[in-house]
DNA sequence: CACCTGGCTTGCGTGCAGTTAGGTCAGCTA
DNA sequence: TAGCTGACCTAACTGCACGCAAGCCAGGTG
């Protein structure tokens, strides 16, 4: 038996909160990068892949499907294009994280870790490691003051509004 | 213009990696979970509801969606059932979250934060914070000697074959 | 100048997520 | 026993994320 988990805290009057629906953060996220070809592009983006053809190659998703999602993505601003040109060709254009499109790697990271987790009883398919001391890096919750967080001590609330 | 981000490392020699498709575990995380219905439904489960018309009315989405979603986050084992009764009901079940799906808690703070921070310019909808301290959560990336890790100081690898 | 090569675009077909509209069924209350 | 209610299921449709096959175009090489 597995164990089940409560969420406490003050995130209790959910019917209440405004349009349920376009203001969550989680999903209007899974709108920008909720397609498996937009994550798989970043995911090579993280691995190092900039070029149309690597990521072709690399994803395996079909050219069309990659041609698409990188012009999608350069729209909303995760990835620029950078032009390059190799000896004896012509200039062409790389694809690079942005800013925007760098800070979703905990994301990944956390989908990797599950993944590797739960979906792969025999282990871990990569190993993803901390240059300076060589141990294994995972995303966890952590608040401002350093503290790691669990489930049972996180607290859920509106912001106040701006506008 | 915004910062370019560089993976250094062990990642390099990406096409020679076996079966680039099935054996990622963020694609196989993403087909577990990647449907936009999935999400909002572990959201709320996360935000404490376990009845099926909680989920409708909290999520917004349609019933057969609804009824769907939890029927396979069930057999995956993300929720379970827990058979509970009203005074005056008869036995009826809910759906509570497993360990298995609980550990998605990181993948999705880290996406509601990533969400308030790049989609929602007037500020964050939602405020997660530490029971203890009361400064604001967030998923981040740290190693098992407890630094928190930059872009920079990640390694990949794979890992050493198991069967 | 003809050709090649990388980086796309267009057209067409498929499958699946999600919706609306309408059952169905068990068991409690009147 | 009739009706209500919560928790679903079924059918039919729409839209979008893909795949495959083919074409296009700019510019550098022979």
């Amino acid at each position: 038996m597995t164990t089940a988990i409560h969420m406490t805290g003050k995130l209790e009057p959910r019917s209440a909160w405004p349009a349920p629906g376009e203001n969550c953060p989680i999903a209007r996220t899974f709108e920008t990068v909720g397609t498996r070809s937009a994550l798989v592009i970043l995911r090579e983006a993280f691995y190092g892949a900039t070029r149309y053809e690597e990521f072709v190659e690399r994803t395996g998703l079909s050219e069309p499907a990659v041609a698409t999602r990188l012009r999608e993505l350069s729209d909303e601003g995760l990835l620029e294009k950078v032009p390059y040109r190799e000896p004896g060709q012509r200039v062409r254009s790389g694809y690079r994280l942005t800013e925007k499109g760098g800070e979703l790697l905990p994301v990944l990271v956390a989908m990797m870790r599950w993944g590797d987790r739960w979906l792969f009883p025999d282990g871990a398919r990569v190993d993803l490691t901390h240059t300076g001391c060589g141990s294994r890096v995972d995303a966890v919750l952590q608040c401002e003051e350093g503290h790691e967080v669990r489930l049972d001590e996180l607290d859920l609330s509106q912001a106040p509004r701006r506008r």
